[in-house]
RNA sequence: GUGGUUGUAGCUCAGUUGGUUAGAGCACUAGAUUGUGGUUCUAGGGGUCGUGGGUUCGAGCCCCAUCAUCCACCCCA
């Protein structure tokens, strides 16, 4: 067989030792602050029964699932009929029956629906695992990736919401991010400028292109709304809300007048105002806590029903590093009808990004080797045994070099590996029974009992 | 799915109008220093120039195809 070059798939990363102390640093801060609020961890398989997520995505997220082939001969089962069709789409759904999952959500509902009896609502769940899309890959966007998700579910009360956005800023500022933005919407006051301008059915279509006017303008967002079917008098109506501003309080009070005729609208609006009025009393006093409302925030998830929340750093490009909302149906499409729930989503990858790039990773991480014992002989070696022995027994992470080598390679070994201290082992050591111990740092060197090293070591 | 970018050593990249034996830095190995790393100096190993075809006396460089890559759009974390 040919060698062959080795590669991975398109999207996907290895992580590195440093790496790795760097991602734990942020799961670990993420995952700290989502058991401060009460939340409970699980985790659920990689991959999902296929017809458990098709159709909860939309169509365009339908595309994005990565299907797993079924085992042995696929194509047994297939209509010769089929195969002449050459459908993928028919065909899909005989040959794969398996999909890596493409969210936490989705499995989640899916959990709390297979175990609705053994758990107390109101179930307040995180879960931190990665997930897979089948996008093409470009900055900030990967085909595996983790999420670091937080959901309750069997729990209407808007005070869950509150919580989240604290939740948030808590976590993120952790983390030492200064300047970042939460943004909240209402798909209940979407709905209800979709009413006012009586084009309900199409409030995606309004929502998505509303959704880009930071991008593409107004005129962009007219150009498309135009496209969508929206006529220039409903335009006309809506350019003033789109481009509402002033403090959070203004825009509520402008949309108050705006929604008047609109139930709903009026619902989310009383809703955001409970939010508000939340968060002002939970929030820790002299935070920083910036907090928008933004009507032209939609996301695609067609499945929120409630409160929209979307983070982004102000100090470096990226997507948003967060996203969630509130969703009334979701456990509905398994069976399990009138259990609301609420969510938010940590993109724990960008949110690398962005601290690498800010260079807010802290530098005393101590996640390496404490001491190293060198090796010169079998007779050093066997001398070292219980020292490297004792030292683990007080919880010294200690190794010895594995071989007899000269004590340059050993100490650029440690030097690389950035270990702290090395024990240094020959002949004078094994006869006085005091250790040389060396401080790679300052390079000075004392000679030391064992006793004496642990202590200091400890 | 659409548009563009870039493919040369393990990594980051030079490589002139097409011209002899394809280079540098970092990394690696060895020595200067037989028990002292990070700095320095010296030497060494390492290349199907992404792949396949074409033009040419001659191709890393030009042309075509193909694969990979990154970026942007769509969409999203």
């Amino acid at each position: 067989m040919a060698i062959q070059k080795p590669g991975i798939p398109k999207g996907t990363r290895d992580f590195s030792p440093e790496e790795m102390v760097k991602r734990n640093y942020i799961f670990d801060t993420i995952k700290s602050v989502f058991r401060k609020y009460g939340y409970q961890e699980i985790q659920t398989p990689s991959m999902e029964n296929l017809d458990t997520l098709t159709g909860k995505y939309g169509d365009e997220g339908d595309k994005l699932i990565f299907k797993i082939l079924n085992s042995g001969d696929f194509l047994a089962k297939v209509s010769p009929e089929k195969l002449e069709a050459a459908n993928s789409k028919s065909i899909t759904s005989e040959i794969s029956e398996k999909a890596l999952r493409y969210d936490l959500t989705v499995p989640f509902a899916r959990y709390v629906v297979m175990h609705q009896n053994d758990i107390a609502l109101p179930f307040k769940r995180f879960q931190v695992q990665p997930v897979w899309r089948a996008d093409r890959p470009q900055k900030g966007r990967y085909r595996e990736f983790y999420q670091c998700d937080a959901d309750v579910v069997g729990s209407d009360s808007l005070l869950n919401e509150a919580e989240f956005v604290l939740i948030y800023q808590e976590a993120l500022s952790n983390l030492g991010l200064k300047d970042f933005i939460i943004k909240i919407n209402n798909r209940k006051i979407l709905s209800g400028i979709a009413e006012i301008i009586g084009k309900p059915e199409l409030i995606i279509d309004m929502t998505v292109a509303i959704d880009k006017l930071d991008k593409i303008g107004m005129d962009g967002v007219v150009k498309e709304l135009l496209e969508k079917g929206f006529g220039e008098s409903d335009i006309e109506k809506l350019k003033p809300i789109i481009e509402l501003d002033g403090s959070n309080a203004e825009k509520i009070e402008k949309l108050k007048s705006v929604l008047i005729k609109s139930e709903t609208g009026l619902k989310g609006i009383a809703e955001l105002e409970t939010l508000f009025n939340y968060i002002e009393q939970l929030k820790t006093p002299n935070s920083k806590l910036q907090l928008e409302l933004d009507i032209t925030l939609a996301r695609g998830l067609n499945y929120y029903t409630g409160a929209i929340f979307e983070v982004k750093s102000n100090e470096v490009a990226m997507g948003s590093i967060g996203g969630g909302g509130r969703y009334d149906d979701l456990t509905g499409m398994f069976g399990l009808k009138d259990l609301t729930g609420v969510g938010i989503s940590f993109g724990a990858d960008r949110i690398y990004d962005v601290l690498e790039e800010l260079g807010l990773f802290p530098t005393t991480t101590n996640e390496t080797t404490r001491v190293l014992i060198s090796n010169f002989d079998e007779k050093a070696e066997a001398f070292a045994l219980p020292i490297l022995s004792q030292l683990r027994q007080n919880g010294i992470a200690a190794e010895l070099y594995p071989q007899a080598a000269k004590l340059k390679k050993q100490l650029s070994y440690a030097d690389s590996k950035r270990i702290p201290y090395v024990i240094l082992i020959g002949s004078e050591e094994m006869e006085s029974g005091l250790l040389s111990l060396k401080n790679m740092q300052t390079g000075e060197q004392q000679k030391l009992t064992l006793a004496n090293i642990v202590n200091h070591l400890v």
